[in-house]
Order: C-alpha cells, then sequence, then structure tokens
DNA sequence: TGGCAGCTCGGGCAAATTTCCCAAGCCGGA
DNA sequence: TCCGGCTTGGGAAATTTGCCCGAGCTGCCA
C-alpha cells in the first residue's frame, strides 16, 4: 500500500463472469495507472486473494454464489481496515448501497455508469475516499429524508419478524408464531419497509438476504 | 454476410452496462478476426443499429431495460431470417434458454464461460451453426431428463414479470417498463402465485432466485 | 377449414391487506 | 424525573389481492 503514488494502484477483480473479469481487466489496464493483481470470482476465493495480494482497491460484484459479497466486504475489512472496496454491480437500490457501506465499502458504482466514471472511482477510493457514481447518488439523495444504518436501526422484534417474512412466512403465521396479533406484525411490517428504504417486499426479501438474515 | 470469410466476422454488441461493453469490444478485437462494428444498449437501439450495419453476429445480453430482449431477437429475425444472433446472458434457466432459441437465437452463452468460449460461439453461430455453452447444454440436458421445473409452467411474459418483481420492482414499474396496465401486471402477479404455489411475495422472490431468475 | 387450446391483455368487485396516524405501557439513560 | 425508543395494537382510508369474466391472437391438429 506504501508505493502506491509512484507505481500507480493495484486492484483485485472480483466478479463471476470470466468474460465480464477479462473485460475490465482491458479497461483498466488501458488507463496506464491500473493494474490488475489478481482475480476471484467467488467471496471465499476474494478473501484469500486479498491476503495474498493486499491491493490497494478491492473492486467487486456483490451478486454472486454462494456466500454474500457483504460478508466478503466484512472479512476483508476485519482483516485489514484500511482496506479499499469499490462494489461494482448493475444493483442500485438505496437499501443494498446503504449495507453495502455499512459493510465498509469506500464506493458504490453500478455498471450502468461511463468507463470513465469507473476508472475515476477507483482512484477516488485508492485515495481514501469515498465514491459513488451519480445515480447511486442520486437513489441515497431520494432515500435520505430516513439516513442511518439499515439493519443496525432495526429491533430485535424487527429483525425477528424480518427474518420470519423473508423465509416466506405469511402474516399470520408470523403473529401465531411470536404470539402477537396479525395487526402487530402489519404494523412491523409497514416499519421495517419504511425503516429500511424499501419500496417492496421483494426488496425486503433481498435486503434480509443480503444481510445473512435468510438463505436463498 | 458475403465477405465474411475472408474478412472476418462483424458484431453488433448488445447490453445495456457501457463499461461491460466496453470490456467486450476489446476482448473480441483482440481475437483479430472479430470486428465490432456498432453497440447498443437497449432492445429498440438495437434493432435500428441491426438494420444500418447489417452484422454477422449480434452478441446480445437479454436481460435489459425496455423491451423484452426476446421481442429484439424476434423483431430482427423478422426483418432477416438469416441473421445470426448469439445470447450473451448471466442467466441459464432452461426456460429462459428455450425461449430464446424459441425466438431465433442461434446461441447461447452465460457470462460464466470461459472468454474462448465466447468468442468459439460468436465464430460458430457466423457460419451458421448451433452454438451453446458447456454449462447450458447441462441444464437442457437436466431439463430434458426432468419432470419439469417449476418455471416450465410459466408462459413468456409471466417469467419477464417475475423476474422484475423479484428484482424489486414495483407493479407501477413493471407496468410502465413493459407498457401494460397496472391491471395486467397486478393479474401477472396473482397468477404466477397460483401457478407456483407461492403463498407470499417473499416465496416468490425465493423462488425466482432459485430457479436463477435473479441473483441476491 | 374449422375448431380447440393456450398465451396475452384487461375489466369488475368483494375481501383482504397495506398505509399511515395515533395511544399506551415499559424500560433504560440523562 | 423526563425523554426517547421499543413494543404492542386500534382505526380508517387507500390500495392490492383473489377470483371471475371476456376478447384478441397464434399455433396446432384433425
Amino acid at each position: 500500500m506504501s508505493e502506491v503514488a509512484t507505481t500507480g494502484v493495484s486492484v483485485l477483480l472480483v466478479d463471476d463472469h470470466p468474460i465480464v473479469r477479462q473485460g475490465y481487466r482491458r479497461v483498466l489496464e488501458s488507463q496506464g495507472d491500473l493494474h490488475v493483481v489478481a482475480e476471484a470470482d467467488n467471496a471465499a476465493d476474494a478473501y484469500s486473494a486479498f491476503k495474498v495480494h493486499e491491493p490497494d482497491v478491492v473492486v467487486m460484484d456483490i451478486s454472486m454464489p454462494g456466500a454474500s459479497g457483504l460478508e466478503a466486504i466484512r472479512n476483508i475489512r476485519a482483516r485489514n481496515p484500511r482496506a479499499r472496496i469499490l462494489v461494482f454491480t448493475m444493483h442500485n437500490e438505496a437499501v443494498l448501497v446503504k449495507a453495502a457501506f455499512n459493510a465498509g465499502a469506500s464506493g458504490f458504482v453500478t455498471k450502468s455508469s461511463a468507463p470513465s466514471a469507473v476508472v475515476n472511482a477507483i482512484r477516488s477510493v485508492a485515495r481514501g475516499e469515498r465514491a459513488m457514481s451519480d445515480d447511486i447518488a442520486h437513489v441515497l439523495a431520494e432515500d435520505s429524508l430516513s439516513a442511518g444504518s439499515v439493519l443496525d436501526q432495526l429491533g430485535e422484534r424487527e429483525i425477528e419478524i424480518l427474518r420470519q417474512f423473508a423465509g416466506g412466512a405469511t402474516t399470520e403465521e408470523i403473529a401465531a408464531q411470536l404470539n402477537l396479533s396479525v395487526k402487530t406484525v402489519q404494523n412491523y411490517h409497514y416499519l421495517i419497509k419504511t425503516k429500511t428504504g424499501a419500496r417492496t417486499d421483494a426488496q425486503l426479501v433481498r435486503l434480509a438476504a443480503a444481510c445473512g438474515l435468510t438463505r436463498i
């Protein structure tokens, strides 16, 4: 991490599609100052590769098979809190973005972004700055009326209900299970959605899965 | 289409992510015999670009915003039945593969494939052959032996709506995206639930994820 | 050629759920 | 003690769901 300024930025590429990785690699290396030192196609390999190469920046698609990408972010950050991780994915849901930053990401860029925006984001996070693409900033701005972290702002009961809901349980089943009135569960359901910024039950499930609350 | 053998293969790239297109372009052009003559990021532009350039091969990701990629395949084939279209996407669900070939695709390669497999597939379809990656062949093989997955009982439209819904889109967004009335989307939503036996939106999302329709 | 089956698209309407506002009890911290 | 947050639910309007219907279209099969 020390010789960055003179030798450029070393990058670990994490994406589950080989062709996509190959394409990124070529785009990044054509920049001159960006060097892809390793690739990985899953969370576990990403962690291993990080330990070996200690790259300046990890460019990672968080939608990978197997373990959650967010989990990978947490693992890497746990090992080295100075690690810079740029999430680079097609998703642009506020809940996911917040979850990623919450897990320790330094940047979040969607694949809809112009190539120049992506390479600039890599340079930004390499300098220790936070970076995000315009569309992400817009999404977060829209969402900003309810600031805060994603799951950390949920209480015990809310998390339990979210887990059961994401697991496929109906409102009645949850109420019976927890010995609550259906009305209360409905209110929690609504409350969780507003708190997390999820606008859809499906987004809620995806959030729960991303946070490891449920497995799919 | 006639001078292919001597001048190489002209390719139209269709993918909604700029960076991804840029990467593909570099990978393909490094081959020497493959030339990207145009790019498009949606179905409508793909059709326009095809009319202008009449490329040997269209390399297309069918999961794009706006009109269905399958629709684009049909449009292009309707204009020129000799058009060669190679579907190149992250999805590997049997129903989608079958739908693509049914719409007139010449090949189906997943983004999990090795770059060499992709370029070879492009050359194959340029020669008029059918091509698919190993994993797709495997999926189709499994499918031909199985009693039929849950998704097999869903129509094209139903699958598209399920994908968008599981991806977190609201009913209104899906209706706007597909140019349908909200009521129709609601009906599809209900129909999909009854057909699949899902009793909850969350179960629907899990089902879609399990079938590879969406990644979490 | 006719007919049937299946997909697509939407209207209608009662029942159910969601949305949002509200109140009250409880508990821990300032 | 008081404030704030969690938990629990009521109420009422808005929306969605569940289920029924028909109509247009395409493909298939006799």
